[in-house]
DNA sequence: TTATAATTTAATTCT
DNA sequence: AGAATTAAATTATT
């Protein structure tokens, strides 16, 4: 149907703004301040294999690290690590950003593409923060509903609490709100209520 | 580990006091699910003055009816009542606004000042919900903690955040204090200090 | 009034 | 997709 696919064409359009591609660190001295600081793991196209069919290695490695340092481990950021690293082609690089905060190591994994090989550093280095990452550790920016919306996705909801891809961009262009927000907001709905 | 199992069944086993179990249903009519309703108090000036005096009888009373009548309070909403009636001049009827939800009563009181004296009913008829209405599950009791337990949480945040939950029905087995409750404290202390 | 316990909900991680 | 958990924001109590 012509309305439907233009749904999906709108939505799709406007992914862009809601998924903001991650940037590769910058090089710069000053930002040290910010407390975040990378940890460039080199590892080799053979490593990188293991790393992808082993992808709990990086993770486990960090919880060791932590319990060696006598520190603890923040909770996660940054994408999950399997899917990433997997969905990634060919990475040379795994860049672990670490965050020290009260005894808390906050750690952030970013999985860098042959895009920056030339670039590539064989020792850690210090960095910034990425720019699609907050300040703070989880860039975690909460989606206020007003009640229209609400109301709007809970009629949805009753009348079908799984809408599939082209209802949720439907959804999406009816409201306004970008697609992911909408499955974001049916899953959470479906854990409360069903 | 034996001890960590043992401190996990204890918690688990205390659970019950922290979540109490709902109350059967009510044999309510389909119209007062989503509706609010007033049950108006008419009360003499005399009647009046003691209520000014003893603002907490009308909550305590509401307390017992959901008591005797089997169900849960949800939070009060309006403003808090003591101050609300005290600041009214000369209220002639006290309003308690109930709404039915999910097998809980949420309660509003409201004072009518002279301006709807003529209007004042006697029995009680439908109403809509003031605003500053909430929805929520049950009312809300505020734990106090010691000086010693506020303490011994303060130890083992500094020592580790993010307690998992076996380190939090460990901490739960020592204090006394539910599981659940710990879990809330470092929420909301990370909130704060984090 | 302030401090903080409790609640709600969007977002994230992992299975 | 679901379970568990977290942060953010808000509400409400002492």
């Amino acid at each position: 149907m012509d309305v439907e696919l233009d749904q999906v064409l709108c939505t799709v359009l406007s992914l862009e703004e809601d998924y903001p591609v991650l940037s590769p660190p910058l090089r710069s001295q000053n930002h040290l301040s910010s407390h975040f600081f990378t940890s460039g793991h080199f590892i080799s196209q053979k490593e990188t294999q293991e790393a992808l069919h082993h992808s709990a290695i990086l993770q486990q490695t960090v919880c060791e690290l932590c319990s060696i340092l006598g520190i603890y481990k923040g909770p996660q950021t940054g994408k999950r690590m399997g899917q990433n690293i997997t969905n990634m082609t060919n990475p040379l690089y795994i860049y672990i950003f670490f965050k020290f905060s009260k005894n808390v190591i906050f750690f952030h994994f970013i999985g860098k593409n042959s895009d920056d090989r030339q670039n590539g550093c064989k020792k850690p280095r210090v960095e910034t923060m990425p720019s699609g990452a907050q300040s703070s550790a989880r860039s975690r920016k909460k989606t206020i509903y007003s009640n229209e919306q609400i109301k709007f996705f809970q009629n949805q909801f009753d009348c079908n609490p799984y809408p599939d891809f082209v209802s949720r961009c439907r959804i999406s262009q009816i409201t306004g709100i970008p697609e992911p927000r909408i499955q974001v907001w049916f899953q959470n709905r479906r854990a409360r209520y069903l």
